[in-house]
DNA sequence: GTCTATATGACGATAGAC
DNA sequence: GTCTATCGTCATATAGAC
């Protein structure tokens, strides 16, 4: 059982803040406040307001692209589109789950980021919007996925997950397994092919 | 053909600001250099920053507003709720097209608006998310959507309206006709009721 | 309607005692 | 590891000349 080094709390505390009111409005002297401790003495921890966001963000964007990566290697040449997909999208709902006070971060306070930083975040998501065309691509090839603009697929998809914390939070919070499963349907619905008799 | 006022240009300025490094890291100097004048000289056309961030968030509220609601003026007792839901989402995208500079402000910035402006929008936003539980509910009842959960159902077409913008900026821009019949298919598809046999 | 000059306050960060 | 005290900078906003 570790514990929280010092560092890892002001990481946490600070995501909690960054969500309520932004990066830009959450001042070292609230960071402090939070754990009863005067701003001064953050600096023996890390480096600056910076680095705190940093961490807090890359952190997770790691984590985001184990996920898709990992099926990335086990997948087969031509194996079932649909099923990775289906992999891929409840494996973000665990992560956006898991890591839920910092996922503000990752959709509104990157672009405080400073380079070189920004850059690596950028290409970190471009990489993982990647690997969805990819599924998207041979999904349509396939016949699994219906045959209309590659990106409005992607984005209907993409868009939904980058903002389920925000409701998550809301509405008194669905229980994990309904959410998991209604929502992956809804999703996995919408962009299949469905036989023509039905258009 | 009326001009644009000394206000009116301060709004769409600041908004094109605040979208690209969010209402705390825009100064009025910004602002004021965006325009080619000094930043003491915007205090003769609005009382301050806040003023700025009221007019740049309601004025796209109340078109938001407007739809849904002229949607439910025309609306019949047991009308087919597929129809109206379809008619709100182009709609939605239409605004979202025409507003996008002003957009992110609605989604990242509301938070720094001070009462009573803030639980006014609040406010609007809830009435906006009714309107749609209140079809989404008769379209259960009516067996024209799926019975799953019916927050699920929102969340998955209001987040991707929501978030439109940030897709429309990227890759080269969507044209627009493909966006709003593609988007509304793909959003409309996965919530139907699906004949039986093909579940 | 725009300017210069400035009041007032908060910010991130550092120095050095304990 | 935390504190007090403080530096330098930049923010919003105002006063008053032109």
């Amino acid at each position: 059982m570790k514990s929280f080094t010092r560092k890892e709390e002001i990481i946490k505390v600070a995501a909690a803040l960054f969500r309520e009111k932004g990066y830009n409005a959450v001042t070292m002297r609230d960071i402090a406040a939070a754990m009863d401790i005067k701003a001064a003495s953050l600096y023996n921890h890390i480096n600056g307001k910076q680095e705190i966001l940093e961490n807090v963000i890359m952190q997770v964007a790691n984590e985001f692209t184990e996920a898709v990566e990992s099926v990335f290697i086990k997948r087969k040449e031509d194996g079932c589109v649909i099923d990775d997909l289906r992999t891929i999208i409840r494996k973000h709902i665990d992560i956006t789950l898991k890591y839920s006070h910092a996922l503000p971060s990752l959709t509104q306070d990157w672009m405080h980021l400073k380079e070189p930083v920004k850059a690596k975040f950028l290409m970190m998501r471009e990489n993982y919007e990647n690997r969805f065309r990819e599924l998207i691509r041979i999904g349509m090839w396939q016949g699994e996925i219906k045959r209309i603009h590659p990106e409005v697929v992607l984005f209907s998809i993409l868009s939904t997950l980058q903002t389920l914390y925000l409701w998550q939070e809301k509405r008194g919070r669905l229980e994990e397994n309904v959410l998991k499963n209604d929502m992956t349907d809804v999703l996995i619905q919408g962009i299949i092919q469905l036989p023509p008799y039905l258009e």
